[in-house]
DNA sequence: CGGCTTTGACCTGCGC
DNA sequence: GCGCAGGTCAAAGCCG
């Protein structure tokens, strides 16, 4: 069905590596775990991984570190993946919990760099653009200034620093740009990335109140890897997988790990084997930014216990509904691990 | 015909 | 203030 995700895989062909893309910058300047020779799509089997590792760098408990192994058990065994230590710091700052779009979510969530600023305020609602789409916008028409010639642009926001949903990003072997997380996404730009050969694009989910963006990208260092940027958080189950949150996740729930859990979700073992055959697809979620996933924030402490579950009891993958799981590529089975990177200030746009 | 991609223009933040 | 780069808009076009 989506030829267009072919159509990227033509466009995207790999090539050699070229220089480094942003994305790389910061993924290197961070020295992440290497990534498992996953086989592409139609072989699954992917790789272990330090998931250890990566709890630890989450502040993960070993309790649910040890759970998590058992969500991510190691199907071959190696790999590559030593580890590096490098340890991103700056990850534990997270902002509470929230409500989808309730409350401006400080810079601060992003990374530590910016001071949050008191001039959280001017973000409007929440709501802002991350919850109901830009739409909102549309509604002013002070500044009427602008010519906009051909498109009326909508009226830009004052002086608010544009405030951005926590976003997490993973790191995925794959061939196609565009995983199929469960999720109906509509791409609604694409744009050439400095030093980079190979384009990011900009997808939105299409779900009407959600306003989940995630960025997709090659990594131009190892254009077999793309990297998911996903911001915001679902405020809605996967469309494609009714059952895929079994009941288990709610609404906050999902939305909490929201981007993460609702699109990423950890493979059940049980599931996978009652529906596929594809039980060997067990993808290791990695992600490197400098944000946790919302629920995992704000404390180590919490991080946890409330969170952290939630983030496995999502298994969208190995649901019946695996017209995702099914299809040969992209799928987020190919998700390789790699460490938590803290991202670059000056390369990440807060906002 | 609806849903989605494509793509160039426009907006915005940031560093110089 | 300028230019760059990232992010977004929306018309046009494609396709099932």
């Amino acid at each position: 069905m989506r030829k267009y995700m072919d159509n990227k895989k033509e466009e995207l062909k790999f090539e050699n590596s070229m220089s480094n893309s942003t994305f790389s910058d910061e993924i290197q300047g961070n020295s992440f775990a290497p990534f498992f020779d996953m086989p592409t799509c139609d072989q699954q089997g992917g790789g272990g991984g330090d998931q250890k590792g990566f709890m630890d760098l989450l502040g993960i408990p070993d309790e649910y570190t040890q759970s998590l192994l058992d969500w991510f058990p190691t199907p071959s065994s190696t790999t590559t993946a030593t580890t590096t230590t490098t340890t991103t710091t700056t990850t534990t700052t997270m902002p509470p919990q929230q409500q989808p779009q309730e409350q401006p979510l400080p810079e601060s969530s992003e990374v530590l760099n910016t001071p949050a600023t008191p001039n959280s305020s001017s973000i409007s609602s929440s709501s802002n653009e991350a919850a109901n789409g830009e739409q909102i916008k549309a509604g002013h028409e002070e500044d009427q200034d602008q010519e906009k010639t051909k498109k009326q642009l909508k009226p830009k926001k004052k002086n608010q620093k544009r405030q951005r949903e926590p976003r997490f990003a993973f790191m995925t072997k794959s061939e196609v740009d565009h995983l199929d997380d469960g999720y109906r996404w509509r791409k609604y730009g694409q744009k050439a990335v400095k030093n980079s050969p190979y384009p990011r694009s900009y997808y939105r989910c299409t779900t009407t109140g959600c306003g989940v963006k995630k960025r997709v990208e090659r990594s131009s260092d190892d254009p077999s890897i793309v990297v998911t940027t996903y911001e915001g958080q679902h405020t809605h189950p996967s469309p494609v997988t009714p059952r895929g949150s079994i009941g288990i996740m709610p609404e906050a729930t999902a939305a909490g790990f929201g981007a993460m859990t609702s699109s990423f979700v950890i493979p059940q073992p049980q599931y996978q084997q009652q529906h596929h055959h594809h039980h060997h697809l067990q993808q290791h979620p990695y992600m490197y930014s400098s944000q946790l996933p919302l629920n995992i924030s704000t404390s180590t402490t919490n991080l946890n216990s409330s969170s952290f579950p939630s983030f496995i009891q999502e298994r969208r993958f190995g649901t019946s509904s695996s017209a995702s799981l099914l299809r040969d590529h992209g799928l987020l089975q190919d998700i390789v691990p790699s460490q938590m990177i803290r991202k670059e200030p000056k390369e990440e746009y807060n906002g």
